[in-house]
DNA sequence: TATCTTAGCTTAGGAAGTAAGATACTAGGA
DNA sequence: TCCTAGTATCTTACTTCCTAAGCTAAGATA
C-alpha cells in the first residue's frame, strides 16, 4: 500500500496462497480425467500405480495405494469393467492376480493429457533453464516439507505447542475419534 | 547421461513430477490436519471457508463448495457435533442459518498450522526476493493453466483428438456415465 | 501328510454423497 | 388480509466406496 513493491512478506503470503490454490485445481484436474475415464480418482491413481514398467500385483498394489485388499478388488472389479485393465494368472504363483493395463490405455491416457502437458511446455518456454531450475528446487523443497510436517502431525496425536479446543458446550461428546474412520481416497 | 548437465527436457520433466508430488503431499497434509480436528477433509475445507470476514449461510456453503444442501447439512452437523461451529438464527431472515466458525477456533487451527508455517518460512528465507517473486510468478500461472484444462476436460465431453476407447470384450456395456456419479470432495 | 502363511475375494456395516420431497419462512399481489 | 410463489434448510431413500473380518485356494514348511 504504501512502496507500490510487494514486500518479502506479501511475497510468502501470495506464494503461500497460489501454492494451495495450484494443488486444489490440481485435485480438480485429475477429477475431471477420471471422469472422462468413466471411473473414480481413486481408480485413476491405482491404474496410474499398475502402469509402471513391471507387472503388479492385486496386493502389491493395496500396498503401495494404502488400501485395504478388499477396497483392491473393488478398484479392480471397476477397471476390468471401464476396459482398462484385465486381470492375468500369475504363472509362477497361482494365487496371484497380475493386473495388466490393457496396451492401448496408455495412449488413451496420454491423449486426455495431451493438451495439458501441452500447454504446460508452453508455460515452461516462457523461462529460461535457470528459472527452471530455481522453481524445480524450491517445488521439491517445499514438497519435501510439506511431507514432513504431514508425518509430523500423524506420528505425535498429544499436546501440540498447548492449543487447547474448549469442551462441547453441551450434546454428543465424543471428539475422540482422529482415526481412519472411514472413506480416505488413495494417499500414496 | 552425457554431459552431466540436465537439458532442458530433463528439467521439465522432474519439474512436473515434483509439482505432482507436491500436489499429493499437499493433500496429505490436509488430511493430516482434518484427523487431528476429528472431522473430514470436506469439512475442513467448509469449516475455511466459513472462517472468512463475513458470516456465511448454510446456503451459500453449500453454493462456494459445490455441495448439495443435503450434504452441507451433514458437514454442519459433523462441524457442530466436533465444537468447531454454531448454527445462529438470522435474525432478517429466520429461513437461514448462519454458521458461526466459534472464535476459539482460527486460534486451534493456526497451532496447527504452526509447524508448517515456520518450515515454510524458513524454506522462503533460503531465497532472493526476486527468485521468490520468479516462483511465485511460474505457480500462478500453473495454477491458471490447470484450471483451464479441467474446465476443458469438463465442457467438451466428445472426441478429443481421436483417441478412442476400444470396446469392452465382453460383460457390463456400460461406460458412458462420466457424470457426477457418487461421493465427490470439495472442489471449489 | 498336516499345518502355517499368503493372496485375493466375499460379506456386513458405516460414512458421506445425491436427488427429491417436506417444512418453515418471506414476499408479492388480489 | 389471504393466497400463492419462491427460498432456505432439513429429512429421507438410495448409491458408492471404504474397512474389518472371515473364507477359500494355493504355496511353504516340518
Amino acid at each position: 500500500m504504501s512502496t507500490g513493491l510487494p514486500s518479502r512478506d506479501d511475497l510468502i503470503g501470495a506464494l503461500s496462497w497460489k501454492m494451495r490454490r495450484l494443488s486444489g485445481e490440481t485435485v480438480l484436474f485429475h477429477q475431471a480425467i477420471a471422469d472422462r475415464l468413466g471411473i473414480n480418482p481413486t481408480d485413476l491413481k491405482c491404474l496410474d500405480l499398475a502402469s509402471g514398467p513391471e507387472p503388479v500385483t492385486a496386493g502389491r498394489l493395496a500396498e503401495v495405494s494404502g488400501l485395504t485388499s478388499g477396497a483392491i478388488t473393488g478398484v479392480i472389479n471397476r477397471l476390468e469393467k471401464a476396459g482398462l485393465v484385465e486381470r492375468q494368472p500369475d504363472p509362477d504363483d497361482r494365487r496371484k492376480v497380475i493386473i495388466a493395463v490393457r496396451p492401448d490405455v496408455p495412449m488413451t491416457v496420454m491423449g486426455l493429457f495431451g493438451s495439458m502437458s501441452h500447454s504446460m511446455l508452453e508455460l515452461c518456454s516462457r523461462y529460461e533453464e535457470h528459472e527452471l531450475a530455481l522453481v524445480l528446487d524450491f517445488v521439491s523443497r517445499a514438497a519435501d516439507t510439506m511431507h514432513a510436517e504431514a508425518i509430523k502431525l500423524q506420528e505425535k496425536p498429544e499436546k501440540q505447542e498447548k492449543t487447547e479446543r474448549p469442551e462441547k458446550t453441551e450434546g454428543a461428546e465424543k471428539p475422540e475419534k482422529a482415526e481412519k474412520t472411514g472413506k480416505p481416497t488413495v494417499d500414496a
